[in-house]
Formats: C-alpha cells, sequence, structure tokens
DNA sequence: TTCATAATTGGAAACGTTTGCGACTATTTT
DNA sequence: AAAATAGTCGCAAACGTTTCCAATTATGAA
C-alpha cells in the first residue's frame, strides 16, 4: 500500500494536520518541526495522494481539451500549448477525441464533469443542440471556445484574427499584380472560415481597381482543396491565383496543379492558412497565412486558470490573436 | 453547489447506501426501488463525483500518455489510438510532452503518481538514470513502453516489426533492380532505428547477388534527411535509391533531389518508414513501410487496462505489431 | 510577576463515495 | 407452524486529505 500522511505523522510524532500544513504552505508552523516533517517526508518517499486532496478542495487540478481530431495538425500545435501551459500551474491536460459527433462530445463533457475538472477547451460547441449548449453553460465549469468567436456570448473564446488573415492574403495577391483570383474553402456554415471569406473578398472588392474573386466551398481537407481547384481551373483557366482557406486545402490545389502541368509559382500562385509544419517542408514552400497555434492554447487555459480561481464572479474573456503573413515560394509575380 | 448522492438518498427516502447500489451494479436491491433512484437521479440530474469514488476504489479511470511531443505526427496518431481505446473503459488520457527531457518526464510522471493514474503509456525511459528507471519498476503503476522492445524486462512493451520493415523496404529496393543503395537514418543509439537498419542491411547483404549499402547517420528529422542525402549524393551520385529511416527523413531527401535537379522517381527512388498521412500528400506520394500507429496506441492501453485490473499477478506484456509495404510513385525501376 | 497576545499544535469534521456487516422482512422448506 | 433461507436495506467505517476551531505553549508588554 502506498504511504500516506498519517504514516508521516506517526513517524515525525505529530499530529496529521500539522503535516499538511508542514508541507502545504509552511505558514503557522514552527520551522524545526517543519524541516522535520519535510525531512521525514522525503525519507518515507511520502507522495500526496491529489485525489483526496482533491476531494477537499474541490479542484482536481485538471484542465480537458476537445478537439475533434488530435491527428489533425492544427490541434496538435494547439494542444502543445495547452498542455505547456496548464503544466506552469501544475494542471493535466485531459485529451479527448470528438470527430464533431454531438452525442461523443456531450458524452466527454459530462464524464469530465463527473470528473471535476477545473475547465474545458473545447473546439466547437456549433454541433451540439441548443438544450446541450443551455446545459453546457449552466455546469458551472468553465469552458472556452476555440476559434469560435461567432458563438454564444455565454462562453469565453480564444480565436485568431481570420478577417484580418483575409486581409493579409488579399493583400499580397493583389501587391504581386494578380486579377484573376479565386478561394477555395470549407462549408458554408463555417463560423471562421466565412470570417477568412470575408476579409479576403471585401479587401479585393474594395481596392482601387476593384477584383471579384470566385469563391468555391467543399469538403475542409485535402480531397476538398484538390477537387475545388480542379473544378476551378477546369472552368476558369485563366485564373491566375487560389487563396486556400487552410494549408490542407493548399496542398490538394498544389496536387492539381501538378496533375494539370501547372508550375507553382509561375502558372498559379497559391496562399494557405494555418501554416502548419508541412507548408514548409511541401515543394514548394507554401506562402501561407500564420494562426498562432500554440500560442491560442496557452491562452486558452491561462483564462481557464484564472476562472477556475475567481470561482466568484466569472466573466467570460475572448482573446483575438493575431496573425501574420509568411511569405515562401508559391506566390509569384503577375504584370 | 453540485448536488449529491446524499440529495438523491433524501429525495428518494432510502440511505445512500441504496442509491449507490442502486445506481451501479443494482444487484442486491429491489427492481421497485431500484426504479425509484434512477428516476429521482435522472430527474435531479445527479452525477456522480468521480473523484470521491476514486478515493474508496483505489482506480482513477485515468491513463497517461508521455510523448516527447504531441505535434510530431506519429505521436498523435498513437494518442489518438490510446484515447479511443480509453474511452471504451470509461477512461480518460491525460497528455504530457517531454521534448525527452528526463527532469521533465520524472516530474510529470511523480505529478501522474499523485493522481492515482491507472497506467502510464511511455515513449522512452532511455534518457532516464538508472535509478530513475528503478523507481518507475518500483512505483507500483502499471507502464508500457512504446517502440522500445530492447529496453529492460520490467516494462511492457509495444513496437512495430521495425526489423520486418528494413526487410520490406531492402527487398522491394532489390525487386525493383536497385544496386546503389543507401540508407539515410537517426542517431546511432536509436534502439529501433537500428532494428530497422539491421534488418535492411542484412536483407541487402544476404541478396544472391549481395548490395553493401552506405548508411549515413544523423539528426532525425527533416534537415536530417536533407543533409544526410545531400552529402550522400554529393560523394556518391551513382546512388539509385535511398531508404530513410522515417517519412520526414524522405521528406527532406525530397527536398534534396529537387534541389539538385533529380527527379523522383526517375533518377532516384526514395522509400520512406512510418506511413504518416503527408506521405500521400507529398508530390510524388512517398513509397513506405506502414507502421500501425493507431494500434499501437490501442494496444498499449489495453495492456494498461488488464494490468489495471489484475492487481496481483502483474506480469510484464510485450507485443509486436506487424508492418506494411506501401507503394506509392516514389521508387522507380532499375535494369 | 502577571496578563495579554501571538505562535504552534491537536482534535475533529468534512469532502462524496463504496462496501462489509448486521438487521429486518418475506419466502420457502420441513 | 416453526425453522431455514433469501432478499432488501440501513448503519457505519473507510479512503486520504484539508481546514476550522480550540487548546496549549511560548513570547512580549506592563
Amino acid at each position: 500500500m502506498a504511504i500516506t500522511i498519517k504514516d508521516v505523522a506517526r513517524e515525525s510524532g505529530v499530529n496529521i494536520s500539522t503535516v499538511s500544513r508542514a508541507l502545504n504552505n509552511g505558514y503557522g508552523v514552527n520551522p524545526q518541526t517543519r524541516d522535520l516533517v519535510v525531512s521525514v517526508a522525503s525519507r518515507l518517499n511520502y507522495r500526496p495522494n491529489r485525489v483526496a486532496r482533491g476531494l477537499v478542495t474541490g479542484r482536481s487540478h485538471s484542465m480537458a481539451l476537445v478537439v475533434s481530431d488530435i491527428r489533425n495538425p492544427f490541434f496538435a500545435e494547439v494542444a502543445r500549448g495547452a498542455a505547456d501551459a496548464a503544466r506552469t500551474d501544475n494542471c493535466d491536460l485531459i485529451l479527448c477525441n470528438s470527430d464533431l459527433d454531438p452525442v461523443r462530445q456531450m458524452e466527454y463533457v459530462k464524464s469530465l464533469l463527473e470528473k471535476r475538472v477545473d475547465g474545458i477547451l473545447m473546439n466547437s460547441v456549433s454541433p451540439l443542440s441548443a438544450e446541450d449548449q443551455a446545459e453546457l453553460v449552466e455546469c458551472g465549469v468553465p469552458i472556452v471556445l476555440l476559434n469560435r468567436s461567432a458563438a454564444s456570448k455565454a462562453f469565453s473564446t480564444v480565436s485568431a484574427d481570420n478577417e484580418a488573415g483575409g486581409v493579409l492574403a488579399a493583400q499580397h495577391l493583389l501587391k504581386l499584380g494578380h486579377r484573376k483570383i479565386a478561394h477555395v474553402t470549407g462549408p458554408r456554415q463555417h463560423g471562421n472560415l466565412s470570417d477568412r471569406t470575408r476579409g479576403f473578398v471585401q479587401t479585393l472588392e474594395d481596392a482601387p481597381r476593384p477584383v471579384t474573386p470566385i469563391v468555391l466551398h467543399g469538403p475542409f481537407n485535402f480531397e476538398g482543396g484538390r477537387d475545388l481547384s480542379a473544378r476551378l481551373l477546369a472552368e476558369h483557366p485563366e485564373t491566375t491565383a487560389i487563396f486556400a482557406a487552410n494549408d490542407v486545402m493548399a496542398f490538394g490545389a498544389v496536387r492539381t496543379a501538378l496533375d494539370r502541368g501547372l508550375r507553382i509559382p509561375e502558372d498559379l500562385s497559391l496562399i494557405g492558412f494555418d501554416n502548419i509544419e508541412f507548408s514548409s517542408i511541401i515543394h514548394p514552400p507554401l506562402t501561407t497565412i500564420h494562426q498562432p497555434k500554440y500560442e491560442m492554447g496557452q491562452a486558452a487555459v491561462e483564462i481557464l486558470l484564472r476562472l477556475a480561481r475567481d470561482k466568484t464572479r466569472r466573466t467570460p474573456e475572448s482573446r483575438v490573436l493575431g496573425v501574420e503573413l509568411i511569405e515562401r515560394q508559391s506566390c509569384g509575380r503577375r504584370s
């Protein structure tokens, strides 16, 4: 059996309450007995039982991260930021994959509530029914949503400045002299994607010499990028630049370009969004809009930590983090 | 405050022990009162406090995954498999990133022990000192190591059949008629890498017309693959095929080939190891040895789960999972 | 020296469960 | 009809902490 606070108390000839005080804050206990207790504890190799502590303090010192799939490099990066931030407060991070399945997501949340997690960082609540969402805001545990700034005001949110990213992409293409511009993106109802699209389209239309881009919606993945850009180039071969709503869709566009014998960036310019690691590895290295993924995870648990401490006034907090244009070699100049 | 078993007991007019029995196994309690209790519990929206339960049962229903970095796609896939397997037993998965730093790794482990996790799935113990390793085997919590079959017999292990993967790669290249073959891999002391190397080299040397490959060691990442193959091709331009010890190194070799104006697979054949998602996305799609990453994560927590249940005879268990050649378009025929 | 005060410690309740044991009732057996 | 048995259920201890409160001791001021 593991050794407990009682063993330490017996061995040092004091009461367990003294042991507890000596080992925790150390305040209000005689330095001598404190030293004694500490030495006995380390000699016995005592490790406090954190679940017992959690029972009385009400804090479990764990956070949860509910994403659609950790295999998505975007979420992996967020997870790393979140885990590192949690570690600074001795919290650990529970990983849940929902595949955006509402049932699974609620199952996870309920299980997490039973575990009394101190906070939950969630990918999305949009697939959830209104009742489920209401239950989430009522359940009492702090929740922050990722990249869902448009969602209910009841939740805290952390997101990248998606609209600004769209603007950056448009400006870059404009500056390079492009006039035949297209945009391939995910499903229409996708909140932060439409922010990107809005910033992009608006900027093109507000330009001194306005451009109206072609916008295509489809699956938010490699195949979507590949197929959408194939359709696009078949119908509009005059297109000189494509802005993809994320890097993986851009990779799909690269594949299509290669299949059609187009050179990048000579024949076709490509710009992505996310700046995942493989954007710099692929050929040609992809010009893209950098999202501060690691920092988003970090910021999210910082908010969660704050909310967990102030059990009183828990006003939701929202942060939007800046994005950045990363120029690599997939965009070329047009006269 | 959250509502507890006492509230349910009071509301249904029975003792808390009856509530507990009714809600758990349900055995030994009158079907009528059972139904009553269940309905009251759901009406009050009662959620059992799992930390209180954990305190008495001694099981926390959580597992931990300690990897070097979740951003490595290999580990992300393992994590997904582990999380899914854990979910089947209502366990959840705590994610820890060690960066292979021994200090951080031990900190994490100690923290996990305090949390009374039911098991730990670990990337590696090799950076740990002998005392630390001894402490791990002594601590009483089941541990399974990933891809470290050569490690101490005291731990359970799950690994891919690395040697067979090396054999497969060699056979494939031989079959395509290659005679000038090289192998770029990670640092020399890396256990499972040397398994791959051994299988590869042995097979080439044992062939009817034996081949002695050039073997280069370097950093186990993109830059390593890029630089090693650059050096290789500078010194041995006659090389027609390279086996990289993982896909990311292979991507580095692709970059080098492109830089030198070599076509893949016409001028240079490439074969990787891992079969991460981007292997099929990159151009040309990479021929590689598939590791069952998801299944490895799954198998690991299955072992952990079994070990957690049988607190008695805890004999370490080892499983090695098969690998598979995935033929894509980065390897060509030589006459 | 005496009293007030501060510092240190112990006792015990509490956190929310599970579970062994005994008591009581209903059912069956002889 | 009495005894044995099975089915229900309540009581209370236990899990390992933290923390409030009271008790004791040491310290300083008057």
